[in-house]
DNA sequence: TTAAAACTTTGATTTAGATCAATTCCTGCT
DNA sequence: AGCAGGAATTGATCTAAATCAAAGTTTTAA
């Protein structure tokens, strides 16, 4: 196992960080105690990317596997004649680059400045090998990766624009909610573009069915990125 | 952790069916040696299903995890209000049940006669402790599985209903080849019912759409289950 | 500060696939 | 063999969301 120096450094201006990292409680190093934690700590690298930059590309060879601490992604995947399809939106704590083939599967792109911690996958492979509890809380994020991805399979299959918006906002805030960040308001950190293209609709039907739902008083905007859900308990009655 | 008497019966007509199992070069059980595999024979138990019988349902308690040996499945959630999503089908060697909660988050059926091997998840999970090979490898088949729901979601996100049609027989067919069986002609072992609410599309559009494809020979049908796809090289071309 | 570019909204029209409605075709069963 | 009853096909019509089109609005950067 080739040992890769650029990831084994260890960040000097921020001895301890693991132990003191936002994300800890719902990252996969939460399940290590503060004693082993550094020895984690030893073979991750802080990293940021620039709101809009490429994180990798589908088809890249798979070296690097990341926590997300703070901003948000998509991940999109492309198909030959490029259309394109964001298939996810990932938050603080999630684990981003694994894949079932030697390549990335999805592009992954900041939607805002982020920061990572960068792993070397061989590294962080032996790594499991101490620590098997790492690679079962990352089979339980895997497996709730694969959960998120079944009910979007519904909300395209199943549901109207409307339901799809309304879904997309409970998932926002309850995801904030997770992160302990309040759960409503909340923000959108992507453009209508995105919104839409994950929804599987175009701009002018989010567009639209924004303002039926701001004229039904079901939410409120406030600008262009937040928005109020004038009664969160009551929405999903809304989803029958 | 408390012992399951009924997950811990060897099937007495069948000593070493591990080791001679058909599709063990594909299943998570595939990474264990002969002599290993004895052990995890030891905790298994042959289970059959008969077609349309319910194998588990959403919200049920998680006691029980599966290999598919034989047959096919279909997973599915429901919504509140009754509106059902295909999520997706199973095919031997593949495994059943893991879920990210307490209890199972989709209904799975039956969609022939099935055989299945049984394990106890408390049993299987103290297993992993002593083979963590076998919880790595199930790690790369839920990364599959993930990979697959994602590439549904591009489909149902991106493709019109002629393509998700061909897309759905080019799955079949290559997963018939990861068997080791022929990728054409390729048996569609579920109601033309299954394939439009898998497609997102209802009965009445697969119908038409199938009768378009024969018209433009890209397809042979033999009788209303087989389908022979003339040239099935170029069909990633229709894909664009 | 202002102009350009990018993003968002709103309106008119079109359309792929859904829905409603008959047949027709299997398949198992007596 | 015949005959139910589900499964599949085919036809007519409708509709939610797409597409085409034109303003507004916000952001960026000079």
């Amino acid at each position: 196992m080739e040992p890769v120096a650029s990831c084994t450094t260890k960040n000097k201006n921020n001895n301890h960080r693991c132990a003191q990292c936002s994300v800890r409680l719902i990252a996969f190093c939460g399940i290590l105690d503060d004693s082993d934690i550094i020895q984690l700590e030893a073979i991750s690298k802080n990293i940021s990317f620039p709101k809009g930059t490429n994180i990798f590309f589908q088809g890249d060879q798979v070296k690097t596997f990341f926590n997300i601490k703070q901003g948000s992604i998509k991940i999109y995947k492309l198909s030959h004649d490029g259309r394109k399809q964001i298939v996810g939106f990932l938050y603080p704590g999630d684990f981003l680059g694994m894949s079932d083939q030697e390549v990335y599967t999805y592009n992954a792109e900041a939607l805002e400045d982020t920061q990572l911690c960068q792993f070397n996958k061989i590294v962080l492979e032996n790594f499991f090998l101490k620590f098997p509890k790492i690679e079962n809380k990352i089979l339980n994020l895997v497996n709730h990766e694969l959960a998120v991805a079944q009910d979007q399979i519904f909300l395209l299959g199943k549901y109207s624009a409307r339901e799809r918006l309304l879904q997309f906002f409970l998932n926002i805030s309850n995801q904030r909610e997770k992160l302990g960040w309040g759960g409503n308001p909340i923000r959108l950190s992507m453009p209508r573009s995105d919104i839409a293209n994950y929804l599987g609709l175009t701009i002018e039907t989010v567009s639209r069915t924004l303002a039926d739902l701001k004229n039904e008083q079901i939410i409120k905007m406030l600008g262009t990125q937040d928005i109020f859900l004038n009664n969160k308990d009551e929405i999903p009655q809304y989803l029958s």
